[in-house]
Formats: C-alpha cells, sequence, structure tokens
DNA sequence: CATGAATGAGAGTTCATTCAT
DNA sequence: GATGAATGAACTCTCATTCAT
C-alpha cells in the first residue's frame, strides 16, 4: 500500500490547522493593523473557533510573536543565501538583500512596526522582546560584517544609515508618498547605494 | 460697523474647549496609541463628556485627522522660520528642520505613522486623505526648493533620499533599535547629512 | 406646583437604576451563587445592560462587596436597635438578634460564606477584605460586650461559641439537614441559649 | 471454577485510573474551589486525557457526587472505629470524632459546603441527593447513639446542637473569623463539650 | 476503550457612539 | 449647545462536553 501510517503522516505534516492559522493571522495582521485583528476574525479567517487556536497559542501576543520571529528568521536566510553567492560588494549585497525582502514581504515591515505601538505601555512580554531583539541584532550583524569585509569606513554607520534609508524609503512607498512625489522605491534605494558605496 | 465680522470673531476667538480637546486627544493618542485611546478618556483630559467633543468632531478619525493636520502645518511653519533665517546650505537647514522636528515631536511621527495601517480599507475618508496630502506635499517642495537654491544635483532624489533616512531613523530611535546598536540617532543624521550634501 | 425641582429629585431619588440593580444582584447571587452569577443576568434582572452596571460598579466583585457590606451594615443596625430596647439579659438578646437576622434573610449568610471560597486563591481585594472584616469584628464586640454586661463567664468564647452554633444551624437548616433529622431550627437555638445562657 | 467471580474481581481490582481521577479532583476541588476546577485541569492532574474521564464519570457533577460520598463514607468510617474504641462518654468521642475528622480533612467540609448553593435549581441529582442524604443521616444517628448510650438528656437535641457547633466553629475557623477574634478552634471546641457534655 | 482536537456557548469587560433631558 | 447615562456590539479568553480516529 501506498498510503503512510498515520504517526508517520503526522511527522510529516505537522498540524496543517497550525500553519492555517498562522497565514490567516499575518492577512489579518496586514490588512486591519495589530489592535484591529480580532481573534474570531484570525480564527474565522482560518476556517476554526477561537478555541482551536488558544489551543495552539497561548493569546493574540504569541501569535504575533510567533509571526515576527518567523520573519525575522527568512530575513535572516535570505541575506545569509545572497551573501554565500556575493563576491565583492557585500555590504550592497546585504542592504539590497534587506530592502528586497521588505520590498517583496510588504505585510512583514508591517508587521514589526507595529512594534512601535508596543515600546508603550502594553506592550509585548519582556521574554518575546529580547527574543526578538536578539533577531534583529543578528540581521544588522550580518550587515555589518558584510560591510567590515568590504573595507568600508565606519561600518556599523554605514549599516545603520543604510537600513535606516531602506526602511523609510519602504514606508513612504507603502503609505503612498512616492507615488505623490513622482518616485520610485527601486530607482531611490540604488542612488542611495550608489553614494554611500561607491 | 463696531461689530466684528463673524469671520473675524471666529478667529479671534476660537472655541477654546475645542483647543483643549485637541491638546487632550494629542496627549491620550501619544500615551496609548491610536487605538488604546478611548474617547472616554479624550474627554476627561479635555474637563468636558463625550457628547462636548462629538458636538465638534465627527467621531474618533476625525480627531486624529485634524491633529495630523495641525501637526504638518506646524511643521511647515517651523521649516519656513528656519529657512528665512537660513543663508546657505539651504538643503541641510530643511532636512535637518524636519528631523529635528520629529525628534522633539516624537508623538507627531508616530500619529503620521498610523497612517501606514490606514492605507487598507480602514483608512481615512479620501477628503481627508487628499487635504494630508496637500500638507505634505509642501514639506517636501519646500525641502526640494531648498536643494534647488543649494544647486544640488538630482534635488527631488536628494529631497526623498533625506526625509527617508530620517524618519527612517526616527523609528529606529524610537523603537529601540538604535539603543540596540548603540548608534545615537543625531550623530547617524549629520553623518548622513555630510555625506549626502557635502 | 407640587413638581419637585430636578435638582431636588436626583438628591432625593439617589440612583434607583444602582439600587435595581443591587437587588438583582442581590437576588441572582442568592440563586445562582457567586461564581454562577453572570453580569449578564445579573444586569437583565435589573432591566439594563452591562455596560449599565459598569458605569455604576467596577466589577462583578464591588457588586459583591457592596452587597455584603450593606448585609453587615443592616445586621449591625438590627443588632444595635435590639440591645437599645433590651434590658437584661443582653447577651441573649444579641445572639438571638444575630441568629434571627440571618433565618428571615437566608441570602444574606450565603453571601457572607461564599467568602469560603475567597478565602483561595482568587478571593477578595485585600481593601475589601480588610474593610469587610472590619465590619464582622463590630458585630462580634457587640455580642462580647453584651455578655460582659451580663457577667457572663469568659464572654469572647461564649460570643463565638453562640456565633458559631448560630451559623452551623442555619446552615444545616438551609441545606436541608435540619429537616432531615426532624429539628427545628429556631427550638435548637433556644435550647442552646437556655444550656449557654442560664 | 477457578475463575474469580466478576464481581470479586471488580473488587479486588477495581479500575486504578478512576482511582487517580478521584484524587485528583479532590485535590484541584480544594486547590481552586467547584467552579474553579476545570475538567482539563483534574485530567492533568489524573494523568489521563478528559475523555477518559468522561469515560467513567457522566461530567462535573458525578465526579463531585462521588467524592463527596466517599467522604461521607470515610468519616463514617472514622466515626465507627472510634465508638469501638471507646468505653465512657461515647457521645463526646462521637462529637470530637465528627469534629476532627472535617479539621484534618478541611477540604471535605468545602465540599459539602457547596451544597449550599446545590440546594437550588442547579443543585444535583435527586437520586444522588437522596443517596447522600442517607449518608449524612447515618452519621447523626451514629452520633444520637452515641449519646444514648451515654444516657444524656434529649440526645437528638444534644446531637444536633453538637455538630452545628462543630460545623459553626470549622466554618470560623476556614473563613479566618476565629484569627480575627483571637480563638483557638480546638479550645472552642473543647469548651463547648465540657458545657454540654459535662 | 483511549485519545485529544474541536466545538459553541458564555464569561467579564470595554468602547464609540447616540439621545433624552 | 451641553450633558452623561445608556446602548449593543465587540473584545480576549475559558469551559464542559463531544466525537472521529
Amino acid at each position: 500500500m501506498t498510503d503512510t501510517p498515520a504517526l508517520a503522516r503526522d511527522v510529516a505534516e505537522p498540524d496543517r490547522r497550525r500553519q492555517r492559522i498562522l497565514a490567516a493571522a499575518r492577512q489579518v495582521f496586514e490588512e486591519r493593523g495589530l489592535d484591529g485583528a480580532s481573534m474570531r476574525v484570525i480564527s474565522q479567517h482560518a476556517g476554526c473557533t477561537t478555541g482551536a487556536v488558544y489551543a495552539r497559542f497561548s493569546g493574540k501576543e504569541a501569535l504575533y510573536a510567533e509571526i515576527l520571529a518567523g520573519s525575522l528568521d527568512r530575513l535572516q536566510q535570505s541575506l545569509d543565501r545572497s551573501l554565500q553567492e556575493a563576491g565583492n560588494h557585500r555590504g550592497r549585497v546585504a542592504l539590497q538583500g534587506f530592502f528586497r525582502y521588505y520590498l517583496e514581504q510588504p505585510s512583514e515591515l508591517a508587521l514589526g512596526l507595529y512594534l512601535y505601538q508596543g515600546l508603550g505601555p502594553g506592550g509585548l512580554t519582556p521574554e518575546l522582546d529580547q527574543q526578538l531583539n536578539q533577531a534583529v541584532l543578528g540581521i544588522y550583524q550580518t550587515i555589518t560584517h558584510a560591510l567590515i569585509s568590504d573595507g568600508v569606513n565606519e561600518p556599523e554607520t554605514q549599516a545603520t544609515a543604510g537600513v535606516a534609508q531602506a526602511i523609510g524609503l519602504l514606508i513612504m512607498h507603502r503609505t503612498g508618498r512616492l507615488k505623490l512625489l513622482n518616485a520610485d522605491v527601486g530607482r531611490q534605494m540604488e542612488a542611495y547605494l550608489a553614494m554611500a558605496l561607491p
């Protein structure tokens, strides 16, 4: 028989519903923002009840944290992959990788920015914040190391400036500011890199 | 006639309670975020009832829009004032003005960023959005014109890049990212301006 | 005109709905117990929405505390009144007063007994507990002083024993135990007093 | 036949998991109260799933009823044992036995008191109530017979009074009332017995 | 029989908004 | 025009119970 035994199937397909809940949450977070997303709506999008969600995630915050952590993970892996293939101009490759990742996954940038509010009262659990900060730090270090191997002056300052430029441009892009100014987000980033890392 | 015309009277004696409501809303939005601010709390901070708020503003969104409009207005005036006093390096003065305004009024940057999610289906009324866009456009033009009068190459691209850098740095500052990286927000902006507008 | 002005009416009739909510809560607490009583059901019994309840009471616990405090207050006043009219045998009068009050207001004994669970985790706020303990203490002192003025030996021990007897009998009465034993709750209390305070 | 009859086997090898569930439920009821105890938590304490509990008990109420029945059974056996060893003063021995049993098993007194609210419409099944009443009746009769064999006057009244005193004191003890009054629960019971059964 | 995921109802609580006074 | 009490829907989260596997 070609049927996989139940156990093996369970191992091979670890909780599809969990994945569907995460996907639904990602979508709803993107569409409605962090506060606007309700557990009920997320559950409905996932095709289950709130109870089924709470059986897998301890609450809304845990759901958000897992999604954000996954996003940072994918970004890190994406950077690592790009740098493995890269020869020279590693700093440029890293910053382009950062920029393009969020350009192509716009909802994930929004996800990270919700932390803006989170700094105020009612933010994330300290442990989660710590864990997410670690992931963020790893990404910055990857970029900084790439700049160092290029022999760039003041690599930390350059890394911060590059990331800031990418974030600023992406936000202006997403909020329609760039369209208002007839500017192209890709060209802008290219122009920045040409100026900063000639 | 000895009577002050109606318009003049309105200008001379604008509804003081209206101003107090706006001030209260600004404070509460800053302290609790857009979703965390309740109309009741705003009313209490303003020393009046919810009814008194609804007599002047059609709802929470209208309050938000008016505050944002006022913020952009003050930013525009702040830039204009700085440029009147400035001689050379007008572009640098304009970008520094933009950066410093939001550095000193951090809640107003947050206000503007809520627009990020506002772009979605639950966003602002089209008319309000249009009006706010006009204000934003004015600010960009002010910066661009300053760069033009400096004789800078590609002034639009430079204006956009400078604004993006400022916004990116401010967000990283507010979300604690810069502290994580041991970076100073003011130094970073200085470094950017030194590089981009030498 | 015979109409009371609005202000005077407000003072004379201080929030009837508040009284109706308290009455409804008393009834529902009695019928369903502390955990079984839901704010929604209490609201419906009071003929209003939960919001109207929360406008007057900070939560379920506050509702319960106010009802219990009122009950203890009425008991204290009832004891004081009985003792003012009493000549000799003041201890007997006090204990009879305690017993009869709860015999006639059976729901209020239940109210106090919910504290049994409340001692565990999730009980009352320390401040409320403190306040209620003060009221309980006052009642015990009233009984003890009555026994002292009778010249009874070991008045504290007697007060405690008398109160314990009353509480025990009332519980057995309410839970149907006395009916099972063909015992009459009033006779039992009389017999106890005849033996303990001859 | 060499086979053990079914009944004997059942007695010899009673479903061990059933016992573990009962023990877990007892503990959880004690720690969290009747309403605070969830079937999930009980199941986890018993090291099984909720399904395994429902295979043996029709629901939460049945669990509660069986625990209460077991408690009354153990009390009865405890009284019987004490009286077998006793010579004179059998009534005092019986009442002391009743008092000490619940003093040492405080959760079981709580268990019985939940019946207070159970008297209402949401109470126990009539059959269960009947069965529990039988057990209670047996305990009272044991105490009454002990008093009769002592030659005490009005043994039924004395039995009821003694049980009421014990219950009242135990409740005041458990709710912290006795601590408030600087009274000792054991001394109080001793003082009562000295007075009532000299 | 055992499992444990799923359910659906319901818990306490908060909120933007309305409207009789 | 101001009030502030009332609304009703929405929120996050929990629970006893069921049932396909």
